[in-house]
DNA sequence: TGCTATGTTCGAGAAAACTCGTACTGCACT
DNA sequence: AGTGCAGTACGAGTTTTCTCGAACATAGCA
C-alpha cells in the first residue's frame, strides 16, 4: 500500500480497510428468503457437482467467503460460473465481488429459516464414491 | 376372526386372504436403501408434481397405498406413469401392484435412516401459489 | 504498456427431462 | 365374447440442462 503522503514518521491514523461486516460488497442479485422455493432449491442441489461445492462451503468454511479457485474443481472456467450461478439463483449461496474475485458462502440462515434440517442433509451427503 | 374349525356347518375354514401384511404383493423393483443417493432424490423431489404427490402421501395417508387415480392429478396416464417412476426409481416410493391398480407409499422409515429430516421438509412444503 | 490471473458472457452441441398421444396388457363384470 | 377400467410401453416433439470453447473485461503489478 502506498503511504498516505507522510514525509516523516508514523503517518496519519490511517482507518484500516479490512473487509468488516461493514463495509461488504454488495451481494449479487439473488431470491429473497420469503421467494426460496423448496422444489428450486433442491433442484439446484441434484447435481452432485454442486452439492460438492456446497458441502465444502459448510464444512470447511465457518466464517470465509471463497472464490471459485479455492475448490481445486477441475473444469473449465465457464463450467464452473454455470453452477456457482444456478447456486446462487436458486438461493442457495450468496456472492460478493471482491475486485477480481466473486466468492460464496452458504446462506445457512437463510435456509434454516425456511428448510430447516436442509443445510445438515447436504453437510453429512457423502459423494459417491469411484 | 373367523372361528378355527367349527366341525358342522361352515364349510371348509376358509382363510380370507384380505391384504394383511405377511402376503402383500411384490414391491416394484426400487434401489435398496444403501443404494439411495442424495441427489437423485433430491433431483426426484425438484419437481413440483411430484413434490406433491409425496406431500398427499405424507400428510392424507398414513396407513394405505394409494393408487394413482386418488390424488386427483390433472394429467393424462402416461404421465402420471413417468412421475410415479421417477419417485420409485429414485427410492422415494415403493410401489406395489393391487390387481390392476399400482399402488404408492413413501419409503418414510427407508429415507429418515439415510436422510434425517427430507421427510419433514417436504410434508411442509408449501406449493406456489398462482 | 503489456502480462497474468480471475471470472463473465455468448453461443452451440449434446444429453436429459418433461409432455403426451397412441397402442397395448390384464382383470372384472355382464 | 365384449366392454370398461387402471395403468404400462413406446416414441416423438419440446424444453431444459449440462458442458465447454472462444472472446471479452478488469484489477494488480512489473
Amino acid at each position: 500500500m502506498p503511504s498516505t503522503a507522510s514525509p516523516v514518521s508514523p503517518p496519519a491514523p490511517v482507518i484500516r480497510v479490512l473487509p468488516a461486516p461493514a463495509d461488504l460488497p454488495e451481494p449479487l442479485p439473488e431470491p429473497a428468503v420469503r421467494d426460496l422455493r423448496l422444489e428450486t432449491v433442491l433442484g439446484a442441489l441434484s447435481d452432485p457437482l454442486r452439492l460438492r461445492i456446497v458441502r465444502k462451503l459448510l464444512l470447511e468454511s465457518e466464517h470465509f467467503d471463497h472464490s471459485c479457485g479455492w475448490f481445486g474443481l477441475d473444469r473449465p472456467k465457464s463450467s464452473l460460473t454455470h453452477h456457482f450461478k444456478a447456486l446462487r439463483e436458486a438461493g442457495v449461496t450468496r456472492q460478493r465481488q471482491y475486485g477480481l474475485e466473486r466468492r460464496s458462502h452458504v446462506r445457512v440462515a437463510d435456509l434454516d429459516a425456511r428448510f430447516p434440517g436442509l443445510v445438515e442433509l447436504v453437510a453429512a451427503w457423502e459423494p459417491a464414491e469411484d
